[in-house]
DNA sequence: ATCGATCTCGCACACTGTTCGACTGCCGGT
DNA sequence: ACCGGCAGTCGAACAGTGTGCGAGATCGAT
């Protein structure tokens, strides 16, 4: 079990040392909430382990009782907010409209924490509120008669769709929140450079039209945005379905 | 080094020494380079000024004369990186098989260099290269006889498949690359934890029936899934092309 | 010979994650 | 009542980070 912990770094096989009979002044849960706080309010950027030491009135180096590592932390925190992912049961709804609830979930949970999305990369998603989702996605399509290779891989696509659209948005949302101006300022500003780029680009212009609109509307464009694929790649899923079957 | 010369001055030294021909020992073209290869070999997290100064065998500050900020290199890296991004023309393959071309080109280079992955969300990408892959993409999709809202939506969409499924497998990836170990070997120390936790979601069986397969074609389950995904979710463009005709 | 412009870089500052050992207060056992 | 040990906290210290500043080097042009 050790040895594994030496393979694979990860928090889920490492024995947590918080549980005691008296009243510790901090706890893990505590910690990783606040964490999620600070990393909500100024992104991966803006978290230190002295800024939340020192938000929790701790020392710094207390945290490291409950966390082995910031990484772990980190990992802890990532898997704690797929927990606010709800999937649906297909009893409920069938498995194209549960799907699109899935999708939809884990697409404003990421929108709701950004700074999860560059961690996604970086390892594996093994805790147990992500392994929840994992199963729960994998009932949601079995009622859809999805089955062996297929059945990962509608769920990985339905997963895909949520990062990579909520990746691009938030690259926008980012540096909006950056610019500390309001959308309308900031597409102001980035329209002479834009004018500039069209001038090379002359097939720009259809790109820039749509973009150009999400000036007044940024969050309904881009949630039409995220709509528009998830019922294409629905529709792509109930086609395969329909050629299976026959 | 300039105690050396000021011992032993021969005109053997001096001008070995002074790179000084009229031209700059460093440009910012070669900076970004050099800094794209630790990128790739180490990620985000071996990237230090001082540590690129050095490989470059100058001081670390004096990067600081071709690029602003460290961020404003990852940046440009990023943007170097999507130029090896290739989308195809319309008239040579048609606007669907492009459109996968286009996506397996954006996986591809996102595989090659995944700490671009973790940049994505952080701010949008308007550098020279990501602006003329949106062009092309754009271009492509017209081919399709897509317009409007739905043509920046499609392009969106590809874009999206690519990112999403270049996240989820590099997260695979960076865990075998950290343990240090084979696929095999991850995947089978990993087993007793999956047991476990396949003991408290009796439907994760199936997953991990698929999942155990990578032990043997890991690349090539991905490749699979990347490609399921990519058409189903062409397959659904094109249902609402013949739609939208109709 | 002198002046700017271009370029390089050492030093310093404030900050990071993390280790280590010292410290407190509480527990059960004697 | 004592005491050993343990859960928990923390200050100091280390090696490393991004970057501002100003001093210097080297150049072509006057």
């Amino acid at each position: 079990m050790s040895d594994m912990a030496d393979f694979i770094d990860t928090v889920w096989i490492r024995p947590s040392r918080g549980k005691r009979t008296g009243q510790p002044t901090l706890s893990r849960e505590q910690i990783i909430r606040t964490a999620i706080e600070m990393l909500d309010a100024d992104g991966a950027a803006g978290l230190s382990m002295r800024r939340l030491g020192s938000r929790l009135g701790s020392g710094a180096t207390s945290l490291y009782w409950y966390v082995a590592t910031k990484d772990d932390l980190l990992e802890l925190a990532v898997d704690e907010v797929f927990g606010e992912v709800y999937v649906p049961d297909p009893d409920d709804t069938g498995w194209r409209v549960g799907a699109s609830i899935f999708a939809n979930q884990m697409r404003q949970m990421l929108l709701r924490h950004p700074w999860v999305i560059g961690q996604l990369g970086v390892r594996p998603n093994l805790g147990p509120n992500a392994m929840r989702m994992g199963e729960r996605s994998v009932v949601l399509l079995e009622a859809g008669e999805f089955d062996g290779m297929a059945l990962s891989h509608a769920s990985s696509l339905l997963m895909s769709h949520a990062i990579g659209s909520a990746t691009i948005e938030s690259a926008f949302a980012a540096s909006v929140k950056r610019s500390g101006a309001t959308v309308a300022e900031m597409t102001e500003r980035l329209e002479p450079y834009l004018d500039q780029v069209a001038a090379d680009h002359p097939h720009y212009d259809k790109w820039r039209h749509a973009n150009s609109v999400m000036t007044q509307q940024p969050e309904q464009i881009m949630a039409d945005n995220f709509a528009f694929g998830l019922e294409r790649l629905l529709d792509g899923l109930g086609a395969w379905l329909a050629t299976k079957s026959a």
